[in-house]
DNA sequence: AATGAATGAGGATTCATTCAT
DNA sequence: GATGAATGAATCCTCATTCAT
C-alpha cells in the first residue's frame, strides 16, 4: 500500500506542478490529484521538500533507465554518444509534462541544498557518458564538446517548456547529432 | 522620484530573486531592500506580478541594449551573429544575478499569460536577427542553425545558474562560437 | 496482557509528561515510548483524557500507598503528622519525573472535570489525616494548621518542579517538621 | 497604537488562559479577544511563544509593583517581611485570572527557557527580599525561613487555583504571617 | 509621496481518533 | 490482541493587498 500511494503522489506532484508551471503548489492539490487526504501525504513523505526530492528522484531515474537502455544496444563510442542524445528525448522523457517538471526542478536546486545534490550526481554522470564516448572521436575536445552538446540540450529543454507547439523529438535529435557530427568532422 | 523608486524596486526584485534562487520573494522583502515600505511598491506597481513583469522588461531590455550595441559596430553577416552570440555573454547579462533572473522569468513565463508574452517577443527578435546573419552564410540552413545556436546560448544560461563556479563568458562565447563556425564550414 | 499494557502506557505517559513537561505529549510519543502502535493505547484507554485520569490514579496510588504505609507504623498523633508529612517526600513521590507530573495533573484539573475530582479526592483525604492527626495537639488551630502544611507541602513540589538542583527529601521535610513543631510549641 | 494593542493582547492572552485553564489556548482566541484578527497578533508578537512571555512579564511586573510600592511603607525589617507577605496576596495579584495563569507560567517555565530564565528573575528577587528582611530577626535561619515562606505562598496559589470558592486574601495572609511569627518566636 | 495598521485567505503541518484487517 | 491506513479538524504562521492618514 505504502508503494502505491507514494509512487500515486510522486506522479500527481509532477502533473501538479506541470499543470501550474511552478513549485508552487500545496500538498492539497497533490494530495487531490492522488485521491487522498494531504494528511496522508504528509504521512508518507513528511514534508513537501522530501515529495519534490522523490519526484526529482523519479524524473532522473527515467531519464538514467533510457540512457542505459540505449547505451546497452551501443557498441562504438559514435553510437554511444548518439545513444545519450536519443535517450534525452525518448518519449519517456521529452513530454510536456516532464520538461516543465526539469524546469523547475532546476529552480528548486537554487534554494535546496539536497536538490542541487541530486541534480549534480546527474549532470556528472551525463557528463562523463559523453566524455567517454567522445574521447575516441574528438580526443582533447572532448571536454567542450560534452559541454557543448549537454549545454544544447538543455537549452532545448528550456525552450520546449516555453513552447505552446508540442514537441518534436526527432527534430531535436537531428539539431543535436547535426552539432556532433560537425565537431566529429573536423577530426577525421 | 517615482522614476528612482520604480528602478530601486525593480533592482531589489531581481536581486531578492537571486538570492532566493525563486520566485518566492515577498514584497516586503523586495520593499524592504529597496528602502520602502512594501505599501509603497504597490502603489507604485499595483500587484506583484506587475513588478515582476517590470522586473522582465528591465533585464530583457539589458540584453536588447547590448545586442544594438554590438550590432551597430557589424558590417558582415558573419559578424552580426558574433554580435549576438557576444552580446549574450556580456558582463551586463551574464553576471550570476541575472543569470538567476532569467531561470526565474522562464518559470514566471509558464504560469503568466503576460510574462510569456514578454519572452516571445524576445526570443523572436533573438531568433530573427540570428536569421537574418545567417542566411547568406548557411541558406535553407538558416532556421535550424539559429534554433542550435538560440538553444546552446539557453543552456549555458541554465546550466550556469545550477554552477557553483562563477561565469566564464570567455570560454562560453568560444563555446557557441565554436558551433557557428562548424555551421558554416559546411555551407563555404 | 491487557494489565502489562496498561501499566507500561501509564510508566509511558507519565514519564512523556514530565519530559515534555507539559502535556502537549501525542499518543504516538507515549505508545512509541511504551513499545506498540498509538491505535492500541487507543484500544486500551478509549480516550487521551483517559490515559491522564489512569496515569494520575497511579500517581496519587502511589502516594496513598506510602501514606498507609507510614501511617501503619505510627501511634501517637505526632507520629501520625509527620507520617504524612514525610510520605510526601519519599523516594516513590519525590522523584523530579513524579514532581513534574503532579504540577501537570494539577493544570489538567483546571480543564477536566474528571481529574478535578481526582485531585480533590486525594485533598480531601490528606487533609483529614492532616486534621486528624492534628486535631489532639492543637485543638481549635487544627484547621489552618492543615491548611498551612499541606500548602508548604504543595508549595515544594512547586517549587522543586522549577529547579534544576535534584530533590533534597530530607531538608524539605525538615522544613515542613520545622513549621509543624512550632504550631505545636504555642499549645503546650 | 501598537501600545494599545500590545497590551489589550496580552491582556486577553492571561484572560483566556484563565478560561481554559491551559497554555491550550489559540492566537485566533486571543485575537478574538482582544477585537483583532490573529493576523495582527502575529504582527505585533510574532509567535505564540512571544505573547506568552509579555503576559509573563505583564504578571509579574505587577507583582513587583505591589512589592515596591508596600516595601516603600515599610521600615523595619518585620514590616518588610510582612510586605513582602501582603504583597503576593494583594487584590491585583491573588485574583483567580491571576492565579491560574500563575500556575500556567510554571508550566510554561519546563519547556521554555525564555520562560524559565522570566520565573527565576522573579524568584530570585523575591527571595533575596525575604532573606534580607530575616536575617536581622532570625540569622543563620533566615535561607530556610524564606524557604518555606516562600513555598507556602507558592503552595497556597497552586491550591487556590483549584478550589471553586473565590480567594481569601486575608486569611491566607493570617497563614503565612502566623508561620513568621512562629520562626522568628524562637529568635526572640 | 509615503506609511503603519489591519486583515482575509491560504498553506504546511500535526494530531486524536477510527476502521478494516 | 494489534496495527497500518486514513482523515477531518485545527493550529500557527505568512503574505499580498487595502486603506486611512
Amino acid at each position: 500500500m505504502e508503494n502505491i500511494r507514494r509512487s500515486d503522489l510522486v506522479a500527481a506532484t509532477i502533473a501538479a506542478i506541470a499543470e501550474t508551471g511552478s513549485l508552487d503548489v500545496t500538498m492539497r492539490q497533490i494530495a487531490k490529484r492522488a485521491g487522498v487526504s494531504s494528511a496522508l501525504a504528509h504521512h508518507y513523505f513528511g514534508t513537501k521538500e522530501q515529495i519534490f526530492l522523490s519526484s526529482m528522484r523519479h524524473v532522473l531515474a527515467l531519464f538514467g533507465t533510457e540512457v542505459q537502455l540505449l547505451l546497452g544496444k551501443s557498441d562504438t563510442p559514435r553510437e554511444r554518444v548518439e545513444a545519450i542524445i536519443r535517450a534525452s528525448f525518448a518519449e519517456s522523457n521529452f513530454r510536456q509534462e516532464i520538461i516543465s517538471a526539469w524546469l523547475n526542478f532546476y529552480v528548486q536546486a537554487q534554494r535546496s541544498e539536497a536538490a542541487a545534490r541530486l541534480l549534480n550526481i546527474y549532470r556528472s554522470r551525463l557528463r562523463s557518458n559523453l566524455v567517454y564516448g567522445l574521447r575516441p572521436l574528438v580526443k582533447d575536445h572532448a571536454e567542450p564538446a560534452a559541454e557543448g552538446i549537454a549545454a544544447m540540450i538543455d537549452g532545448i529543454y528550456v525552450r520546449q517548456s516555453l513552447s505552446r507547439s508540442s514537441p518534436d523529438p526527432e527534430y531535436m535529435v537531428a539539431l543535436v547529432i547535426d552539432y556532433f557530427d560537425r565537431i566529429c568532422e573536423q577530426h577525421r
